[in-house]
RNA sequence: GGAGGCUUAGCUCAGCGGGAGAGCAUUCCCUUCACAGGGGAGGGGUCAAGGGUUCGAAUCCCCUAGCCUCCACCA
């Protein structure tokens, strides 16, 4: 007895223990040098946490692309990796210790902390390795990195002396954001702005020449104390004669300049401004421009500092609130508005950004953007996207680019390189330690997540050394990632990329959308709507997750978990599964793959290979396009439709059939066809497919080492009419059983004639099809009236006793005449058309032309039928 | 203020210049023969509204409406 597949689908007993065997048998080790390279680098998760859902969408389609350009012959590298992600993971480590120890990161020293860092790291690099694991994701784990390991620290180094050297990274005081929860400076990437509930807060700044009240509004109250002027427009006609003069601050009763400067819009409020160059980036421009003093009054944590007077150390809300009391009571609040305006939060903690002016190291963008936006419009160099509508959001953005600042207070991450002398002050910016360190204080700070992540495509294959890795598989060819992060992370490799490898990281950005909830909302913790993975795979398996994922979208498109979906790829793969169980148990005893011979195959069989063939193409054609939604189609309607439904029902006669060679050549084409058919799907659904080639008669030792499927040239150039008149005619017959109230199994006879009405016989093979799965009978010359109806490429006839139903007949061929009618008119309006003759394809109208001539002919023979019954 | 996306069958979505499609749901029929998480046959859509280009528009252009993102943001 031959081996068969499980009685049942068991996506558990499937997928265990088939991933480990692959990677120990090197089937995902790239590195073979005789063939062509081609590279997917992992957009490396952060540790802070396990996969998600988005995670299983982003990885499936890099794995899809890898798996398929390892089957075309490419040496395929993916390579592994994970992301140190400095704030969230120090956020979350610091969120333990508090949980486990009841203490904050701050009462622990730099070295104890990151130790604690190193152990969640390890901790989390572990559960990611075995969620890719089960996702099936076919890495390179021989050259897996991480963002702070080694060879990144010196590529981080690298980066950040040459950039400081060639004058594009300085140190500068200005105005940052400043996220006082984590107590550390954030990009403007990492703010969020949102609407709020607020207040306007109007106060009387008093004249002290004049002792006219002039009233400014504020929504910041507790930035007063640094005001250090008042602001007016140099042309205003109500205050002109104020400028050079003193406000009092009704804050702390300062003395402050009121001046004037074309920044104030007139129409505005009204049309005096306090200045606080401390607190807003506008103000401080207009600081600098005035030379104004630009004191702080509040500490790095968001309490007030001493220059708050008696609100030092006060939260910088609660001292919000009892200054305005306080001035309230003074009589210098003239009143305060409900207002909704957009606040900034820091995308990590939440909290409310402050505008915070501090000592950072920023990057400066505008030549390395000019050079990345110099590089897309060049056909060779630029960076492909698919789809090509977020090259405008990429571009728009380079324009529009301001300084990066890339400081961070913060310890899990890359050590800012510079060390300032104990005495002299002196900066020392080097790759190397100094050579006294005893003399030198190093900057505290590290660097921005991204600066590290940006140099994620060459730095994971050794660069800054010219190893053979970067050598030959740098540019990468493809990136897959989601919109979400163009600009945290493509922009910011593509100017490094630049810059330092003088090329472009990848040729082509696949972007895809997020994944929503099946309501359409963004999953999120506070929802608890996230959808875990795992259990997904625990529930429907991985093949089926993969298959919903990448066959349910299209590239940059948003999609909702659809549990149904999920459900439906499970069904697939069932068919799949049962289907290749039936060619399992009507195979030889001993038939080998090379056994196959397609010498004397049968009309079907040429039908079968025919239709393969389209599939090959398409599929073919759509995945170098990224289309996985079409390709998904494509292959589910194929395997369901054509093969299980029609190919392999109509074979079953040819297997029963007591010629030899008819079944052997059946035997043949099953084999072939359901082979090139888990090799199309090998892919999107590696598990089951493996499966079912280990158990077919196969030539490798796994589906990872066979090569994507060629056209099937013995059925080049079939005629596959007769098979598709043969199937028309059989649907149509089921039909008009089922119309005329005839059980599926009543026996009927039947002929059918082709387009020009010429009556076709049937071989024996197509009689047997015809009786099996129409329970129709071939009869060369009926008696009596005959039913006719349209088929595709003829019509057939059926003696009218045996329908037995005159009026729904009547009724069905009238709608039927009324349907080709239609058509025809369609038909001849096209091709009445000069301009349509004139312009359009030729083999557009030849195609026109055809049909036109069937609708006519089917048209003739459903007319001639209604007006015998009539 | 700027940029972009979506609007197609009850639901979720493909199609994006030449015959309106899929999955799920729904109606009717089917017990052996790979599969009842299956098989067979149906029903269901003026492709958001309007205008234009074209021989021909769900598909290209313009405009309107609704929903949704992203970027920028004046005290």
């Amino acid at each position: 007895m031959k081996e068969n597949l499980a009685q049942k689908y068991d996506h558990h007993s499937v997928e265990e223990g088939k991933y480990a065997e692959w990677v120990e048998k090197g089937y995902f080790t790239a590195g073979d040098l005789t063939k062509k390279p081609y590279t997917i680098v992992i957009p490396p998760p952060n540790v802070t946490g396990m996969l998600h859902i988005g995670h299983a969408w982003d990885n499936t389609l890099q794995d899809i692309i890898s798996r398929y350009k390892r089957m075309q012959g490419y040496d395929m590298l993916y390579l592994p990796g994970t992301d140190h992600a400095g704030i969230s993971t120090e956020a979350k480590v610091d969120a333990r210790l508090r949980a486990e120890q009841g203490i904050s990161r701050r009462d622990l020293t730099r070295e104890q902390f990151l130790e604690k860092a190193y152990e969640w790291k390890e901790e989390y690099a572990g559960i990611i390795h075995k969620q890719w694991e089960k996702l099936g994701n076919s890495l390179d784990y021989s050259r897996e990195r991480f963002t702070m390991d080694e060879g990144f620290v010196k590529a981080v180094r690298h980066v950040f002396v040459s950039l400081y050297n060639d004058g594009l990274i300085y140190r500068g005081k200005r105005i940052i954001n400043w996220d006082p929860e984590a107590r550390t400076a954030l990009s403007n990437l990492e703010v969020y702005y949102q609407d709020d509930p607020g207040q306007m807060f109007y106060f009387n700044y008093r004249v002290k020449e004049t002792g006219e009240d002039l009233i400014i509004a504020t929504t910041r109250p507790e930035t007063m104390f640094t005001d250090e002027c008042i602001i007016v427009h140099p042309e205003d006609e109500r205050y002109r004669h104020l400028v050079g003069r003193t406000a009092v601050n009704p804050a702390n009763h300062e003395e402050i300049p009121i001046l004037a400067d074309e920044y104030v819009d007139r129409e505005f409020g009204t049309g005096a401004m306090k200045c606080t160059p401390a607190h807003d980036p506008n103000d401080f421009i207009i600081g600098e421009r005035h030379g104004l003093p630009m004191r702080s009054c509040m500490n790095d944590n968001g309490t007030m500092n001493e220059n708050a007077g008696v609100y030092a150390g006060m939260d910088r809300f609660a001292c919000r609130d009892r200054l305005v009391e306080t001035i309230r009571a003074e009589g210098n609040l003239v009143r305060i508005e409900n207002i909704v305006h957009s606040v900034g939060h820091s995308e990590r903690t939440h909290c409310v950004v402050e505008p915070y002016l501090s000592e950072q190291w920023f990057v400066r963008m505008k030549p390395l953007a000019e050079d990345v936006l110099a590089h897309q419009e060049d056909p060779e160099q630029r960076i492909v996207f698919w789809p090509e509508r977020f090259n405008k959001t990429f571009v728009q953005w380079l324009e529009n680019i301001e300084d990066w600042c890339i400081s961070r207070q913060l310890w899990w991450g890359h050590r800012i390189p510079a060390w300032y002398h104990k005495e002299t002050g002196e900066i020392y910016v080097s790759e190397q330690d100094p050579a006294d360190p005893e003399n030198w204080i190093q900057d505290e700070d590290v660097l921005d997540t991204w600066f590290s992540s940006a140099l994620w495509p060459f730095a994971t294959l050794g660069w800054p050394e010219d190893t053979e890795d970067y050598k030959r598989y740098y540019p990468n060819d493809t990136m897959v990632t989601g919109y979400d992060i163009i600009f945290f992370w493509v922009a910011r490799m593509a100017f490094d990329a630049r810059y330092f490898t003088h090329n472009r990281p990848f040729h082509h950005v696949l972007i895809h959308g997020l994944i929503r909830d099946a309501q359409g909302r963004k999953m999120s913790k506070s929802l608890g709507n996230g959808i875990d993975p795992m259990q997904v795979i625990d529930e429907y398996g991985v093949d089926a997750l993969r298959f919903f994922l990448s066959t349910n979208s299209t590239p940059g498109q948003d999609m909702r978990y659809i549990p149904e979906k999920v459900e439906a790829a499970w069904n697939f793969i069932n068919k799949l599964w049962n289907a290749s169980r039936f060619v399992l148990m009507n195979l030889d005893d001993g038939m080998k793959y090379s056994d196959i011979d397609l010498t004397d195959i049968s009309e079907v069989d040429k039908w079968i290979l025919t239709r393969l063939n389209q599939t090959i193409e398409h599929v073919t054609d759509n995945n170098e396009k990224y289309e996985f939604a079409q390709v998904g189609n494509e292959l589910y309607s194929f395997v369901w439709d054509d093969f299980c439904s029609w190919y392999v029902e109509l074979a079953k006669a040819n297997l029963g059939s007591a010629d030899e060679k008819v079944r052997k050549a059946t035997q043949s084409v099953l084999l072939l066809a359901l082979t090139d058919i888990i090799k199309l799907l090998f892919p999107f659904m590696p598990f089951v497919t493996e499966e079912i080639y280990l158990k077919l008669p196969h030539e490798k030792d796994s589906l990872n080492l066979e090569s994507w499927p060629d056209i099937i040239e013995a059925v080049h150039g079939c005629d596959i009419a007769d098979t598709e008149r043969l199937i028309s005619a059989i649907s149509k017959i089921r039909e008009l059983k089922a119309a005329a109230g005839l059980k599926p199994s009543a026996r009927i006879h039947v002929r059918l004639r082709d387009i020009d009405g010429n009556i076709k016989p049937l071989s024996t093979d197509q009689a047997a099809m015809l009786e099996r799965m129409a329970r129709a009978e071939w009869q060369a010359d009926p008696e009596g009236d005959l039913t006719v109806a349209s088929i595709n490429g003829g019509t057939i006839q059926i003696p009218s006793h045996e329908l037995q139903n005159k009026e729904e007949e009547t009724a069905k061929l009238m709608k039927e005449a009324e349907r080709l009618r239609k058509e025809l008119q369609r038909s001849e309006g096209i091709l009445n058309n000069k301009g349509f003759l004139a312009k359009a394809p030729a083999d557009k109208i030849a195609l026109e032309q055809k049909k036109q001539e069937d609708y006519r002919k089917q048209l003739e023979a459903v007319e001639a039928r209604l007006a015998e019954l009539a």
